[in-house]
RNA sequence: CGGGGCGUGGCGCAGCCUGGUAGCGCACUGGCAUGGGGGGCCAGGGGUCGUUGGUUCAAAUCCAAUCGCCCCGACCA
């Protein structure tokens, strides 16, 4: 493609609203603008990614049998309603009225009307299995769209549904899909890891997550440097490390102005880990007081999934449940109901008194009080693995595709049913796989750029090479581009020649940024010589070719850069 | 939804505090020179200062409301 008749536009400074590295040089190098927020234009050269990315997702899906279908965006409420989601869903729903004024919304995901089609479609267990897929829009009224085009409120998604006649069935499809996402992923050029995840508003078992580390993701998985444990932080589990215990004796100390965790550990100079931390907070069964070492932070998720939903209380709660403010809060001799993180079980602390200026020293959990126990710590940096000695970290990733298992939670309701061989009806196994090819280019972006730009792995770039002439204006220059530039057409290497009047300096600023894997140069040297400079993107390595050998000298180094 | 920040030519910003002719860099148009890493010279075009209302002789500037965008948090198939 030639450039001067392309839109390409390069930026050359960085857009004010772009924060994270994959939106400043997405915008940066042309491939998207912003529409508003959360809404993107994607622009030539994002196009042609995003179809590589479309490209090898279908090949996979194929490969396991999958069958492409394209669902409506827009969608009658009823078919929402009959499922719960309705109601369940909330202001990230796109709600509207057709003129009729029947009730509608737009489609956040599929699962609804992949189900109504199976209730109409499917009903011999010889139907079955089938898994249907679509890359399709997508649309959520997000509360906060952020960090480019890694959160967005209208997004191109592989969608993909299994069904089933049973949990068996399921459970192949499931890990068929697993297979298929590392290859799309690794065929992406991603870094990634596959780990449990919270099934969330989806339900059903535990399902995965596709995560791809990078500073920009939003959320953080932990992974066990021993075993193959990793999972999202919002389920994680961990053995926090133990601490050296002393057996102190029951007695109360004086703590004067030391409220905080922190200031009584120095005041003491002692391991915040053999510490209480002790939080009251307030459920809608009334307060209750939630203990963790001091070391460990509250994850909220696991409390919620115990008690329900709490919130921390305010200040005058604590007086009015606890009679002291809030530095001093302790578990013994309080009449409340208690909970516990199982880190607690072995040991003895320190922990308020619930006297102001005072802490008790020797507290031992079970005995000087009685806790319900249970996991309600954040995995942290450094705590034990589960399943094996291992320690943990943490990491930043971003989600770029999951799979559920859904068993009947939306064949029930909608009445998606089949007739086994005895002759009974049973409702489908569903499970379903969303992709965001977004995220996949914005991810590969992040996990692959220097400070001059991006530099794509070549099964996604949006071409392979960049053709370079550096002046334009020698004639005798142009013609011998013009000429390799056809040569490389015909070879089949997908080419961005750019034939634009620029300085050289402009336009090799320009090639860094865009990142294609390979530049072929065409400069003074090649009118002296008939020589031209083949760099690497990614190495920056540059060999001078003879300007016959050119095309296959390309030839060869992107079929190796592609299985590298 | 809570907290914070920002809206001034296409892009990035200054001017606002202390009201009085709207400015800089890049980009763009025409020309000159140059031609291997965002270089130089000359001449141009382009802005209801987000919007609405108020204060004032006078508002980009002060006040109020409103809309939009970004960041942190909450939320997130």
């Amino acid at each position: 493609m030639r450039w001067t008749r392309s839109l390409i536009p390069t930026l050359k400074e960085e857009p004010a609203e772009a924060e994270a590295v994959s939106h400043k040089l997405m915008v940066r190098a042309g491939l998207v603008r912003q529409l508003a927020a959360g809404i993107y234009v994607t622009l030539p050269l994002g196009q042609r990614v995003m179809e590589k990315i479309n490209a090898i997702i279908r090949e996979e899906m194929n490969r396991i049998g999958g069958q492409e279908i394209t669902m409506p965006v827009l969608h009658p409420a009823e078919l929402w309603q009959q499922t719960g989601r309705w109601t369940t869903i909330g202001e990230e729903m796109f709600r509207l009225y057709d003129r009729g004024k029947r009730q509608m919304c737009l489609g956040m995901t599929h699962e609804e009307v992949v189900a109504w089609l199976a209730a109409r479609e499917i009903r011999s267990y010889r139907d079955l299995p089938q898994i249907w897929y679509q890359i399709q829009t997508k649309l959520r009224d997000e509360a906060r769209p952020k960090s480019g085009v890694l959160r967005t409120r209208e997004f191109v998604m592989k969608d993909s549904y299994s069904l089933d006649r049973d949990e068996a069935g399921l459970e192949k499809n499931y890990e068929l899909h697993k297979e298929a996402y590392c290859r799309i992923f690794t065929r992406c050029g991603l870094s990634f890891h596959a780990v449990e995840s919270d099934p969330g508003m989806m339900g059903g078992a535990v399902a995965h997550e596709f995560m791809a580390p990078s500073e920009a993701g939003e959320d953080e998985i932990a992974l066990c440097d021993r075993c193959s444990y990793s999972a999202n932080v919002e389920l994680a589990v961990s053995r926090p490390r133990r601490p050296t215990f002393t057996t102190w004796d029951l007695e109360e100390i004086a703590t004067p102005g030391a409220g905080t965790i922190e200031e009584v550990c120095r005041f003491l100079q002692i391991d915040p880990a053999l510490t209480i931390k002790s939080l009251l907070l307030i459920t809608t069964d009334g307060p209750l007081l939630a203990l963790l070492r001091g070391d460990q932070q509250l994850h909220e998720k696991k409390l919620a999934k115990l008690v329900g939903e709490a919130r921390s209380a305010h200040r005058d709660e604590i007086l009015t449940y606890l009679r002291v403010g809030p530095g001093s809060i302790g578990p013994v001799g309080v009449d409340l109901p208690i909970i516990a993180d199982e880190s607690l079980r072995e040991g003895r602390y320190v922990a308020g008194a619930n006297k102001d200026g005072f802490h008790l020293r020797g507290v031992w959990p079970g005995i000087h009080f009685q806790p319900r126990w249970a996991d309600i710590h954040q995995v942290s940096n450094g705590d034990q693995c589960p399943h094996c000695e291992g320690s943990l970290r943490i990491e930043r990733v971003i989600e770029v595709g999951n799979i559920f298992r859904l068993g009947t939670k939306y064949s029930v309701p909608m009445k998606a049913v089949y007739l086994s061989e005895a002759g009974d009806e049973y409702p489908i196994v569903m499970g379903s796989y969303g992709i965001g090819l977004a995220r996949i280019a914005a991810a590969a972006v992040e996990q692959h750029h220097d400070d001059l730009g991006i530099i794509w792995p070549s099964a996604i770039a949006p071409f392979q090479l960049h053709l370079l002439p550096v002046n334009m204006r020698d004639q005798k220059m142009g013609e011998l581009a013009e000429a390799l530039y056809s040569q490389l057409q015909q070879a089949g290497i997908e080419t961005l020649y750019d034939d634009r009047d620029e300085r050289a300096g402009v336009k090799f600023k320009d090639a860094d940024l865009l990142g294609l894997p390979l530049r072929i140069t065409v400069g003074t040297r090649t009118l002296r010589e008939g020589m031209v400079d083949l760099k690497t993107r990614k190495t920056a390595k540059e060999a001078q070719i003879p300007l016959p050998e050119a095309v296959s000298a390309a030839r060869t180094l992107l079929s190796r850069l592609a299985n590298s």
